[in-house]
DNA sequence: GGCTCACACTTCGAAGTTGACATGTAGCGT
DNA sequence: ACGCTACATGTCAACTTCGAAGTGTGAGCC
């Protein structure tokens, strides 16, 4: 049920074809809530017409059809958002790879984290340009918005991921053997230049 | 193709039963990573033999079937982990919530946000518990297992949603205007109180 | 006028997931 | 000996999601 959830929760916002809304997804929930492509999102909006949740407010040009949410799509999206489930549905192919990085050889597993690192580093950084541009426009002093919110969360979001992955990196030597049978453990007690891990500042 | 590999990553670190592949989906992997049910895992591990990537390592009593992952499987699984996609397919549908805060009234939203933040402060206050008992286990100055950098990015990940949560709640009088209509603004010139939050120490 | 690109929707087979129904066994306490 | 619980697996229909192929249009550019 959380795609059409999702759909009437974009379309609470503001008018939108499935065009528009597959658009929303890419931009806004693909990467951290939830994916759908165009050929869910079209039949999914025929189904929620069809339960009179939403409503075609408009026809363009190449066939395109604008819907916009009913009083009774309201109703039904806010019952939704006020009985959340005692546990979420959660499926991140990523962390899954995190927990089984420890089938890996110490120096793949640290290549890996460094990859990860520096993947969420560059997010991080394209988020928070993005969101000093907003803040800019928006004039200091200004509330921030439920949009500036989930942003932050993204930031946030991002600034662990960088943290996690470093700090794990420069740990896992000691980590590897740790992990199943002590293989060669004992000779590794070379010197670990302990890299002072530029524990980056909180975001912002 | 994520189940298999969730599968045989649990077997790379010791052989199971498809019984105990649940249990430790339940156990482990539910909550942050992936969910499964035994009827998906036991035709998955009929498939994961035919390919040869697992062998039934010993029968047990009540037809208990324990598999053990092949050396097939550990390259298959090795080729996996070093090949990750640029993007990973997230489903998380208490982010969607969280998109979504926006669609309700502010003090519906920050009432959700207040069982964000304790059900998060809950869990994070458990999981402490676990890791300190497992930390003190290991002994003082022992390097962290890969284990426990799977904790330890939990324990962040909690921390982050409570943080967050409560940040979010505290400003969510002012963003209430600023999603649609600019309604009561303007007022609201009020000091920003410090931004990054209570922002944590590091764990350890 | 022709080119290209973004817009806009449709359909459908394959694959993945859910939830319920189904069946039977070993071990333990009383 | 009886009953309970955890162990252990099988199956299947309904539903969701994915990925690819297909159709056509409006707008801007050269």
């Amino acid at each position: 049920m959380s795609l059409r959830y999702a759909l009437l929760g974009l379309l609470a916002d503001e008018p939108a074809s499935g065009y528009d809304l597959t658009k929303k997804f890419e931009r806004l929930l693909q990467r951290y809530a939830w994916h759908a492509q165009h050929s869910q999102v079209y039949p999914e909006l025929t189904r929620l017409a069809a339960d009179r949740l939403v409503e075609v407010a408009a026809e363009g040009p190449r066939g395109r059809r604008t819907y916009a949410i009913t009083d009774l799509g309201r109703e039904d999206l806010r019952r939704w958002m006020l009985n959340p489930p005692e546990f979420f549905s959660v499926r991140n192919e990523f962390v899954l790879r995190l927990f089984l990085l420890s089938t890996l050889e110490p120096e793949q597993a640290k290549a890996l984290l460094r990859l990860v690192a520096e993947a969420n580093d560059k997010e991080l950084k394209e988020l928070t340009d993005r969101v000093r541009q907003f803040d800019a426009n928006a004039g200091p002093g200004a509330a921030p918005s439920m949009q500036r919110m989930v942003a932050e969360f993204g930031l946030r979001s991002f600034q662990l991921m960088v943290d996690w992955a470093r700090w794990a990196h420069d740990h896992i030597d000691d980590a590897a053997a740790a992990g199943k049978p002590a293989r060669n453990r004992a000779k590794r007690t070379t010197a670990r230049a302990k890299r002072p891990g530029p524990r980056t500042a909180p975001a912002r």
